[in-house]
DNA sequence: GCCCTGCCGTCAGCACGATGTAAGCGAACC
DNA sequence: GGTTCGCTTACATCGTGCTGACGGCAGGGC
């Protein structure tokens, strides 16, 4: 897999790296991050592994832009014991799993491959439903050879919605898919996005299941 | 399905387990597990229903020996709202999904019927009958090839029938699959979803057994 | 720094489908 | 033919989903 080291702390930074490249994997290692170096940085990697408490403090930041941003490439986030505030919000932010340091380095490749793994069946690369083209990795969509701009939260919902095209996508699903986890939210909010979904692609896509849920073209 | 539901809390294990008996899925109840127990469970299941918040907090513990001895039962956690780390804990030990508690019945059966679809080799556990074709986990109904909608207590009424296809369906059967157990409902309700079912699908797929109840097709 | 723009989450009003009940009618059984 | 049971339609009510609008916020341009 190819990895991107995000370690401020030079001795455990080149440790770390050293132990990914000698387990097979393609590892960069930053010292920190500014906004111009995270667009750059998101899209190449398989896994990115951030430790939150960076000096300028800006981990945090990073994460929610790159996520945002509508990027998914999984996220690991490396926090100390004390800071469990920070790790619920790393996993808000989008985070996909934690580790505390000191961590062992062998549990440190596990959960990569677990997150690469959850990730990794992904051999999915058009999706067309009648007039509607969803290209997943590139995060594209056309409707009837006209590309459309959609917005992060739009962009969610939709590829939630056509992981299963045809199948029924309760709108608890669909929070899930919003928010994180745990992000309890009191609105209609997944209505909202369907609506605009709707309003931008053509109308008949997106079919609603009464009292459940939604689901992608047929019937 | 054989389901194995592992939850402590009395209330909602007889609840849960009374909805998935209801629904055509011999369940086993257990309130809680030790290592004995663990390799004697595992195996004759399809799928295992796990609270991760088990009074001993062995519920981790529990999944990790099971995957750890090579067992691939798919898993499904239930953790509270709160508690993300558990939940990313458990699907790196290797859970198979996770469901919110607290958590819709209809939406539990979507999640079973999507976990154990994936695992059984069968994908598509399709009911045919003449013209009709009923795919319960996608909750998708079509006749002779033109798909039908229908309303959440019309499909109540319909799966219950399909479940015991051929099979003599008593009036009260429909009306707690229709309403819970209690609920005693002076009306002609099942009749009146009855009537509904078949103006929207072939006339001639449900057959009326005068003074006892209702059957799908043959007669 | 300041303004502008686009996205986000929330809310409230509206519209429509679903639901349960009742009543009239037809069929089956005696 | 009478009675019982089931079928169908109609209707009022209720809940749910849809959509337009608004204020907050962050990012980018100037």
């Amino acid at each position: 897999m190819r990895l991107l080291l995000v370690e401020d702390d030079d001795m455990l930074g080149q440790a770390v790296r050293d132990h990914l490249v000698a387990n097979g994997h393609a590892t960069d290692w930053v010292r920190r991050l500014d906004a111009a170096e995270a667009a750059r940085f998101a899209t190449p990697y398989d896994v990115i592994l951030l430790d939150l408490n960076l000096p300028d403090g800006r981990g945090l930041e990073f994460l929610r832009s790159l996520r945002r941003g509508g990027d998914t490439t999984p996220v690991i986030i490396t926090t100390a014991m004390d800071q469990l505030s920070m790790r619920i919000d790393g996993l808000n932010a989008g985070a996909d799993d934690y580790l505390i340091k000191p961590f062992d380095l062998g549990e440190l490749l596990a959960r990569l491959g677990a997150v690469g793994r959850r990730y990794a069946g992904n051999p999915n690369p058009l999706l067309v439903i009648g007039p509607l083209e969803v290209d997943a990795p590139r995060r594209v969509v056309t409707v009837a050879g006209r590309s459309v701009e959609l917005s992060a939260r739009e962009w969610a919902v939709l590829e939630r919605l056509a992981q299963h095209p045809g199948t029924l996508v309760s709108k608890v699903q669909l929070e899930d898919a919003l928010f994180g986890f745990g992000d309890e939210v009191e609105s209609n909010a997944v209505e909202v996005y369907v609506s605009r979904l709707r309003k931008k692609l053509d109308a008949g896509v997106i079919h609603t299941v009464r009292g459940l849920g939604y689901r992608l073209a047929p019937p």
